[in-house]
DNA sequence: ATATAAAAGCGTAATTTTAACACTTATTCT
DNA sequence: AGAATAAGTGTTAAAATTACGCTTTTATAT
């Protein structure tokens, strides 16, 4: 065993805080916590915990998205760490932000147990403790670049959706309209999505047909040099 | 003052490491040290040092740049926080990572004085210490997507350049070659640069143009809704 | 049963962007 | 004077993006 010659360094807390985002069919919203304890209490907070011993930021995020919110396997992404030196009054805290999607519709029975958390429209927010608006901030724009770049959109639907979803939720993620057609034309160039012999009947009389990702093949793609691109 | 609530928490020591890119006119270089303590003395590793009490991140990576190498007023960005439980044999550390870009042929001189710090080319560069490889192609791929949609390429060039030396670096960025007519008429489309009434005779008989990247220019059409992309 | 309303589904033409491509000019050196 | 070297310069073809409107299906109301 190496002796530490880093006997003389500060050390930290590290803290991790996660933007969880989600999609209701119309919006994109986040997941926010009434914080229930000293400092700050009772105001609205990102979800957050610290760095244990024993684990690694990606462990440490997905453990404290578990605790609070009783989900798991959920997509994650390292987001940025803020560092400003009075940013939590209490004591020198340096956070590691993550963000998370997640499709509300089909998760949202395990939130709904956990009461001190409530989903938020991005416009409707209410003020945030520390710097969690910068980190909303940064995580929306973050979102945004990936969204056009990686087929993480499907983390925010459910398994099966229709085109109609699919465009409203990148009309959510990029904040403007799209058009109807050329958006489907896109996708089915992509030629990523499997449409399926079903049909969602609730949005229309004549319903629309449901498609899911196709992840193989996707993946296939990509190791053929394939780039995903809206 | 709150009295703080996060008394049972683990804290640890917080490291930063920078990958400082340099540009040679033909290839795209790192600058690394000499590890002179414990453990791993004597390998080759990124600059690096921990963050004190009284500062955030981009100051603290900010004052190890300018202790180990005497540079000032450097291009740099955070990259990403590196945080597996052993990845420093010696104490559980986690690491900022940032990447700087510096103008070798500027800087040289102040970079000589110091002795253990050396230019490779990521080409050959030797084996790293700990992790320091993953922050190195972590950089290059933030690097290359960066210089895409941002002009940051202007702080690996001196002040002023020629269209060929701008040529080259972003062939060695993007690791590529690219159309000589296609890449100048691609930037007098984009209109950022001053062309000076100047020439370097140093690569050619005939001499070429001189350039200068006209920021202020810059930041007025991106205010305008001007989108840099190459 | 018929009419109405509401969203689904679908293709083409115009425009813009990107990619491919080769010769002339200026200057120094011999 | 001519050979050698890098600088400088436009056009055309291909590909990608954008703009744009009518028909189909079917549940519901009359």
């Amino acid at each position: 065993m190496v002796l530490s010659s880093y006997k003389n360094e500060d050390k930290v807390l590290l803290a991790l805080d996660c933007i969880i985002f989600g999609f209701d069919q119309e919006e994109l919203k986040i997941l926010l916590v009434k914080r229930d304890f000293e400092p700050e209490k009772g105001k609205w907070s990102l979800i957050g915990g610290f760095l244990k011993k024993e684990e690694n930021l990606d462990e440490a995020a997905t453990r404290i998205l578990r605790y609070l919110t009783g989900l798991n396997n959920i997509y994650m992404e390292q987001l940025y760490t803020f560092s400003k030196v009075d940013r939590d009054p209490a004591e020198r805290t340096i956070s590691v932000a993550y963000y998370a999607l997640i499709d509300i519709a089909t998760h949202d029975k395990a939130l709904l147990k956990q009461n001190p958390v409530q989903w938020f429209s991005l416009k409707e927010a209410p003020k945030l403790i520390f710097d969690h608006h910068l980190m909303v901030e940064k995580a929306i724009s973050r979102l945004r670049r990936r969204a056009l770049t990686k087929p993480i959109g499907f983390e925010l639907l459910p398994p099966k959706f229709t085109m109609r979803q699919l465009q409203k939720l990148y009309e959510a993620i990029l904040d403007k309209k799209l058009d109807k057609r050329n958006f489907i034309n896109k996708f089915n160039s992509l030629d990523i999505l499997i449409k399926l012999n079903e049909k969602d009947m609730s949005s229309s009389k004549k319903g629309a047909f449901l498609f899911k990702f196709d992840e193989e093949k996707y993946r296939r793609k990509v190791e053929d040099g394939f780039i995903f691109k809206i």
